[in-house]
DNA sequence: CATGAATGAGAATTCATTCAT
DNA sequence: TATGAATGAATTCTCATTCAT
């Protein structure tokens, strides 16, 4: 931010930063143009000159944060190698996982994106495909491969990998929507890892392979197969 | 809204019914106490008179949504009696939920409370545990019933009816939250349906008692005792 | 209040009664024509049926209050017959007038009145002919009274007669203006008499005759020094 | 108002200039902000982009206005030297005096703030402080110095001070609070010398040292014959 | 280029007064 | 006759965006 480039481009970094913060503590129409370019240092001008109106901000800023979820998914190949213990494999992953996203900006800019949802529909849609979605599919892709060593069984790879995050994350993401990112502050590191080694076993009930379970392949092809 | 009480309550009701209608679209900012007034087809003094401020009125819209998800609360220990099929129980029940929280006014009503949470922390709080938590609360019961007939196998009862909440529900929940209600509607009750039995499966896999479904205690407890 | 006369009558005085009591309270803009039928338990209705206006209603209270200053003015020569020791009985009006006037009902009064006086200009000289003028007038009779006794020594007797009233009330009634009737209040009823008393010490030895204080600087100064 | 200054200052200036002018003709409720920016021909953000609200922007005139009445305050004890005849000083001071309370502009401010002292308690209380409880602490200083050289009597000097500030200003001050400042306007500055130099007369009759003046009763009853 | 000001409009809220029931 | 509602306007304050200096 106070770096590299040229002078304008600082300047653009410096509104970004602002904005960034502005728009997840008060909202889009919480956060006044006024209020970004005197937070960024910078003149109203200089604020238009770089972003043609407040709604590209915002728009510029909601995409921008979607280069986190992609790292996390680009991670997921390694994290989840199938070539350890599967259950400290999931366990590990999931531990990380919900470090991710239960992390207050993530959650403030979830609300801020839900809230904006029926304003920018173009931009939720967008950062659900780039965000959430994007982990999910590489989640399947990961599964898949455990498919096809036999670590699992499962149909629907998306429907799994679906399963795994909710079973793992929507307990405090679904209350943190409501009651406040504090609310999952407060709960705390350790909580939230119980939340995830509960979802990683559930999951593995359901999916992991019976081969290891060995409860036989009949029963539980009947129950997977619906 | 044409019918009961005196004139005055009809008055009433007609406010509440355009006031909802336009913060569900609009939100909270977007609908105007203007609009509103007219849409009632009343004078903006009788909306004063009625509800303090735009506040007031606000909140007791949210509020008095909270009745739906109290009925169908109360509705669930008659739903899972833990009389007839298991499997056939949840699911039976499954579908009921998944079209309850899934209705779009629902679902709207969802996005505008996240949206405002933190405009009105509290309101937020408190439609949190009248309306999802308590429904959760009822699963709860209904599932500690159930361990107590050897049915399902469990040590927190709150958190596998969290697991079986969002086993069914938070698909389409959280892509409906993000895409807008239509996305769901657009799915259909079909695609709703496979979401509740997928769910139901994994959830039965993972606290089905081995024992009914015949499975072998050994492996089972193996599973459960994680 | 609630006895004599007829129902509207009745009604007349409560209106009358509420309407005083916000406008002393809360002013003229402040108290709102809703607010005065509700404390009088009256239909808005009612209100306008007695009174015209806001305006109108206003003149009616004011020029009302003018009653208690009459009453005054008609027992002063009662109060200053001349008969008794002079200081003696400059001292007892002077004790009831203060209390009068700093009543805080009265203070709150004439706050209204300077507070309106450019909106009601006709009825704040009516105001002001009626109560402190009719006052003066009266004790400027009396004083006049008084010089042809050889009791005092004066040219322009209601120029005595307004030294008389503002050495006595004038430095806690223009503190009361600013800093509320409370702060006269908080000083006390002797404290009122303090200044009452000097203020007739100051009085007397300017216009007190000095034939009868003639003593020469001893007696002088034993009036000064009080 | 076009001189001084940054462009800024002059709109700030010119902003005062034109509230300062409402505020005093129509009061605090019956000017508006609207008015107020069109007469300093400035745009209503501008305004508030230099008083926060409008209460700000009265508190400021207010409290700015107190710096006549200090200007006086400190000019008192030049003006009262006790070197040269002392009922020509008193009286010397008494015309300014009465000039300087009796202006258009300071009964209008007076008004003003005993319009508003419900509303804004503190901030008369401090106009209190600042402006006339100022001007008669400097009196009171200045007639203990002259009690001190034997030219006054006195055993409490803040009361002289306010008798002696009253017995001057109180009549032409009190009719103008109620029947405007043109009543005073009307009397014209003669009317008002005679008031001053009738109180300077009482106040010397009741506190200037008889030893001193010693000149008989003859002397004595020709002052106070007037 | 960058600062302060202007624009132009919109929103919540309140009020005195008048209809209609 | 008395109640709730309607009218219609006014007021404070805020904002995104665009000029002018």
């Amino acid at each position: 931010m106070a770096e590299g480039g040229t002078r304008s481009e600082r300047k653009r970094a410096a509104i970004l930063t602002a904005a960034t913060a502005l728009f997840l503590q008060q909202g889009y129409a919480g956060a006044s143009m006024d209020e970004i370019a005197a937070r960024a240092a910078v003149s109203k001008q200089t604020v238009y000159k770089h972003f043609a109106d407040k709604e590209q901000l915002f728009s510029t800023i909601i995409l921008s944060t979607t280069a986190q979820a992609a790292a996390f998914a680009e991670a997921v190949p390694q994290l989840l190698p199938g070539s350890g213990e599967l259950e400290q494999e999931l366990r590990d992953l999931a531990h990380r996982y919900i470090r991710v996203v239960m992390d207050p900006r993530v959650l403030q800019l979830r609300r801020l994106i839900i809230a904006e949802a029926r304003h920018f529909p173009d931009l939720a849609r967008t950062y659900y495909e780039r965000a959430p979605e994007r982990v999910v599919a590489a989640l399947a892709i990961a599964f898949q491969r455990y498919a096809g060593r036999g670590l699992v069984a499962l149909d629907d790879p998306v429907l799994a990998a679906n399963h795994f995050a909710f079973l793992i994350l929507a307990i405090p993401l679904d209350k943190a929507m409501f009651c406040g990112e504090e609310s999952s502050v407060a709960v705390g590191e350790a909580a939230l890892d119980r939340f995830a080694d509960a979802g990683v076993r559930v999951f593995l009930a359901a999916y992991g392979d019976q081969v290891v379970r060995e409860g036989g392949p009949v029963e539980e092809s009947a129950v997977r197969e619906q």
